[in-house]
DNA sequence: ACTTATTGTAATAATTTGTTACAATAATAA
DNA sequence: TTATTATTGTAACAAATTATTACAATAAGT
């Protein structure tokens, strides 16, 4: 089966695919006190881009968006919100991929479908970052984490994409219960409020902060966290319903 | 030029205009102390449909919307939101596009490019009732206002998206300033009222109302209304920025 | 003038959010 | 063992926001 895709993903006409449409996935993880994206890369040329992937004749635009996050992360299940469409006629140009495509020898001329106009559905994902393994694809070599503030030059209009992904993001976060989705099963108070300090970008009142989230009712207590430090353990909570 | 464009639109294969990908429009009005949508109607087969075009080749995905809008409504500068990419296999039931086509006399077979699977942007629009003139198009020869409580039944998922594009109107009402673009110049404070409790589907406070929506400083105050009913007389105003 | 309906806004109550304060630890050092 | 230190959990209070009640100010009609 994979076979198969996978010649269709490199054949010059691109059957088997919706022709001029793609999805771009920005794949948020936290680690470090930091928000980190899923960057690929292809190491020749230091090309980095989005993980994206095309939509099958047969297959659904979100599970096509739920296959390319699964792919390159290794996950199933993952919390995936559709944010923007970028469709501006400027935004697809050719000259990186043709490189690349160049370097690993496919070969190519200006009618390959990857060479042509794409619209990009634009999605966000959240998962729990120590539970990814990243995974390079077909074209890019590279698949990491990078730091929202050391985004290396991104293909076409990538970066945007990111601008938009933080900032839907950002205004989903108390609308929706989105944060949940970043943590690990089983996480402290502390951790929960520095998750959301960083995606909003401002500091948070802890009596404030702990008293709204607990009012939700949706964390449970597990457990106190010895962390060697000379003070008070916090409780461990994990999120129910 | 429209005459070339027209021609594109139904030929065969649809060249001039990228495949597989439309927009829908959702054009919310305000009338009568109801929610409109401007629906168009296959007046023979009694087929419904929202308004909905294409993207032409060179053309931005925001523009091509604008332009759609534009084109039903007479209007200009509209208020557009992108707000859901409906992309489901089976969306794109080919059967009532396929009556009208046979009841119009255009010539098809199955491979024709408007009885293919589309995946489809949809859109918002949010313009002043009273300043719109509805305009069928080369395949719809209807084109009017229905009550949100009246709809009829919809080709394909338009009902789908309507419910979509209402709910994403109203998580936008407080966070945008959206609901002005559904008034005209000038208005009382009761209509405005009456526009957001409508489009929420809840009663509002009066008092709560008036202050929060002065506190935005953005309305002027004109001029009294003599309404000509049997008390005080309301202040109209304009929306200023 | 008196009545009625509706407007504009003041006054008050309830709720939510922001801030300060402090007791309860877990480790380390005296 | 007993301070000391850092951080946690939460109470207590303050400020701000939002909800509710109340009422004077009209623009007609009676």
């Amino acid at each position: 089966m994979t076979q198969e895709k996978k010649e269709s993903e490199t054949n010059p006409a691109g059957s088997g695919y919706l022709p001029g449409l793609a999805i771009d996935a920005v794949i948020f993880g936290f680690h470090d006190h930091q928000l980190k994206v899923l960057l690929m890369e292809y190491k020749r040329s230091k090309i980095f881009a989005l993980p994206g992937g095309f939509i099958r004749n047969d297959e659904d635009l979100n599970k096509a968006a739920h296959r390319v996050v699964s792919e390159r992360t290794g996950l199933q299940n993952i919390y995936l919100e559709q944010f923007y469409v970028f469709g501006d006629f400027g935004r697809s140009d050719p000259r990186p991929m043709k490189s690349i495509m160049t370097a690993i020898g496919l070969k190519h001329d200006d009618t390959h479908w990857l060479l042509q106009r794409f619209v990009s559905v634009g999605y966000y994902a959240l998962v729990d970052f120590t539970k990814v393994t990243p995974m390079p694809d077909k074209i890019f070599d590279g698949c990491a984490w990078y730091p929202l503030g050391e985004i290396p030059d991104l293909m076409q209009d990538h970066a945007l994409i990111i601008k938009k992904a933080l900032e839907s993001l950002q205004a989903d976060l108390d609308r929706k219960l989105v944060a949940f989705n970043l943590m690990p099963e089983e996480f402290t108070m502390n951790e929960l409020q520095t998750v959301y300090e960083t995606i909003l970008d401002r500091k948070l009142l802890r009596p404030a902060f702990q008293r709204k989230i607990l009012s939700l009712g949706l964390l449970e207590r597990v457990a106190k966290k010895w962390t060697g430090g000379a003070h008070k353990a916090p409780y461990l909570y994990k999120f129910i319903s």
